[in-house]
Formats: structure tokens, sequence, C-alpha cells
DNA sequence: GGATAGTGGTAACGAGGATTACCCGAATAT
DNA sequence: ATATTCGGGTAATCCTCGTTACCACTATCC
């Protein structure tokens, strides 16, 4: 009846919580390692330390395991990066824009493999993670479009539809960790950074 | 012992040919669609109008199907490209960069299934594709690094290492495609060919 | 025209793995 | 202390699918 029993002095909400983590951490491993395809539920368990039955305790399937770790990063990269930005209410275009970069890198490179995690391994694997992918391209185009808009109000930029140029720099980035998490000899991670500040300032500040 | 006997007039290795033509083609089709992890063996033979059996005489598995078909994508845009720019080794920065994306999203963007293809199911699904891409991302690169150090050489952009640029273009452009063949209305491809021109454009010139 | 060898389809085999039924042990309640 | 219920591990089940052995068929050769 009580909906609440301890066991071994730890409460079942707080088991199902450790469990749950365990397994999402079990997933960044394997998934980026032996790969999303090739993990199994067994493999999964195994290396969260439980048994079969743990998993589907948790989640449904090994694809809401991934669906969540995916939401996770981008959720918390993004609100990292929006709560920066917000703070900064009064700073120029270019300044905001170093921040901005330097913000998601950050989060995004702290770990390799997240970004394997983002760029690789959910990458059609599902239409459920597809329309993921797509909902958050268009959450990231529609912050650095804000930043792009805000940059014309200022004078900084000549005034224009950004959208398609906001799609452009997030695949750049995009682009660019991909190609970064692929090689053992990383490029450094300011070198990085520097381009891709440089870049965006380009293509917002471009003539036309 | 001939090793060439006509069977309904047609020679094998004719037959052979045509087999694995039509495999390939069921394959761009299913793995677009269906996807590539979900489709099964018999799925390509059932659309290529034959039997299981006829899958391993033309290829050993999935992956060696998914592999012909990327290399094949990137090998004609890339062959086609780089013939039509030496070509024209006479003119200016600007016009190459016009010609080379026209021709590049030309073959890209005739055949949605080939983005998709391209971006989306080929990615992530192996050790060897992954390979593949690497390559790939490197030669696209390289191809676009070297109209950067021929405009800067024409004094049309500042020397420096285009590298990160290059691999941050191929990037934009492979996020854009991939946007675009995700929606079902789409940008139109002159828009989107002038703002990739456009970005390339002001990623290359910009001082510093 | 019959013999022979190349071709391709059918169907069965078997492995891999997700899923869950069952059972044991642990923790509370009386 | 014992009954009762919850939690979790083991192991069997079941199914899907890749793979291939075998058979029937067809075209050439003598």
């Amino acid at each position: 009846m009580s909906a609440e029993r301890s066991y071994g002095g730890v409460p079942l909400t707080r088991r199902r919580e450790e469990r749950r983590e365990r397994l999402l951490a079990a997933g960044v491993e394997l998934f980026t390692s032996t790969g999303y395809q090739q993990t199994k539920i067994t493999d999964l368990c195994a290396a969260a330390g439980m048994s079969n039955r743990g998993f589907y305790q948790e989640f449904d399937t090994k694809e809401a395991l991934l669906l969540e770790l995916y939401v996770r990063t981008n959720q918390l990269a993004h609100d990292h990066v929006s709560h920066v930005l917000t703070t900064l209410e009064t700073t120029d275009p270019a300044a905001r824009i170093d921040i901005l970069i330097d913000v998601y890198l950050g989060a995004v490179t702290s770990d390799p493999r997240l970004a394997r995690l983002n760029y690789v391994e959910a990458v059609g694997v599902s239409p459920a993670v597809e329309a993921l992918h797509v909902e958050w391209v268009g959450r990231w185009s529609t912050l650095i479009e804000r930043e792009a808009d805000r940059a014309a109000e200022a004078g900084f930029a000549p005034r224009r539809d950004f959208r398609l140029t906001a799609i452009m720099i997030v695949g750049a980035i995009t682009g660019l960790l991909r190609e970064w998490q692929n090689h053992a000899a990383r490029y450094p991670t300011p070198e990085i950074a520097a381009e891709a500040k440089a870049l965006i300032l380009a293509s917002i500040t471009r003539q036309v």
C-alpha cells in the first residue's frame, strides 16, 4: 500500500533516479563507443550495473533513452547560453557572439562524447529522433537569428532576413564539431572558437 | 566453361549490371523512405524485382550497398564540380564560387532523396561509413580551400589558412541541405544557392 | 534430342536479442 | 516472529531476419 518503501535505507524514488542516471551514463558511454545501433539492452544494463529488467523499469525502448540524452544535452546547453545572453542585455553584438560561442562550445566540447552523440549517433535513427533534431535546429537557428536581428538594430549589420544564414551557421558549427570529434588529433578549442566567431560575424555583417 | 553465356539473349555481365542497378535504385528508394536500419534485405530484393539470392550475388552486406551509393553520389558531384572548375581556369573568384555552388546544388537537389541519403541515412551507420564521410568532407574541404587560396592569390581575399573555414563551409551547406530535405515546404533552390554563395564569399573575404 | 553446366527461386536453418514470466530474497506490519 | 508485499535477477520464450543448401529451369554443346 505504502507508495514509498525504503530498501537499504534508500527510498524507491531515489533508487529509481540513480538507476536512471546510471543507464543514461551507460548510454553516453556505449552509444559513442560501440555505436547506438550496435549497443544491446543487455550491454547498457551491464555497464549500468543492473539486470536486464532494470532497464525496462526506466525506459520503454533504447530509443527512449537516446531521446532523453539528446534533449538533455541540448536543453542544458541552450539554457546555459540563453541565460548568459539575457544577462548580458547591454553589451555590443560582437561581444555577445563571443560569449555565445564560448558558452556553447564549452558545453559541447567539455566531453567529446556528447558531440559524437549529438552529431553522429543520433542521426537518422528514427522519425522521432529526426523530429527532435529539426526542432532543435530550429531553436538554435532562432537564437542566432535573434542575435543577428539585434545586431542589425544596433546598426552593426544590415537589416535583412537572417533565417537561412542562421541555419547555415548552425550547420557550420555542427559540421566543425562533427569533424573535431572524429579526429584523435583535435584542433584546439580556442582555434575552433575563433573560427566560429569570425564566420558568424562575417556572415551577419556581410553587405547584401 | 564459357565465362560468358547468354540467357534470354542477354549476357551475364549485363544482367548482373542491371540487377546491381536495380538494387542500388531500390536502396535509394527504401533507405530514404523506410530508413536504412529498417530496410531488410528482402525488402530491397522485392523492390528490385528479384529473389533474396540475387542480393548476395551483387553485395556482401546491406552496408556495402550503402557505401556504394554514398561514394557514387559524392564522386559524381565532385567530378562534375571539379571538371567545371578546371574548365573555367580563367574566371574571377566570385564567379568560380557561383559556378561551384550551382553545380553542386544542382547535383544534390535534383533528387531530394540523395540529400537525405547523404546527410541523414548514411550517418553513424558504421565505422566504415563514418570513415568514408571523413574522407569526403576532407575532399570537399580541400576543394573549397583551394578556391579560397586562389582567391587570396588574386588579391580578392586576405592570405591565411583556410582549412577550418573550408570545413565550416562544408558543414554549413550540409546543414542547410539537411534542413531543406526535411521540410515538405522547401526553400526554393535559387534562394539557398544565393545564401550559400554569399556565406562563402563573406567567410573567405573577411578581414582577419 | 539428350547431356551438361550456369542461374536463380524457394524455403529452411539458426543466431541474435528484445521481452517477460517466474522466483527468491528483503523489508515492513502486526 | 511471522505474514505479506515489494523489488530485482535469472533464464526461458518468441520472433525477426540474414544466410545458404537445395532444387527446378534454361540455354548451349555434341
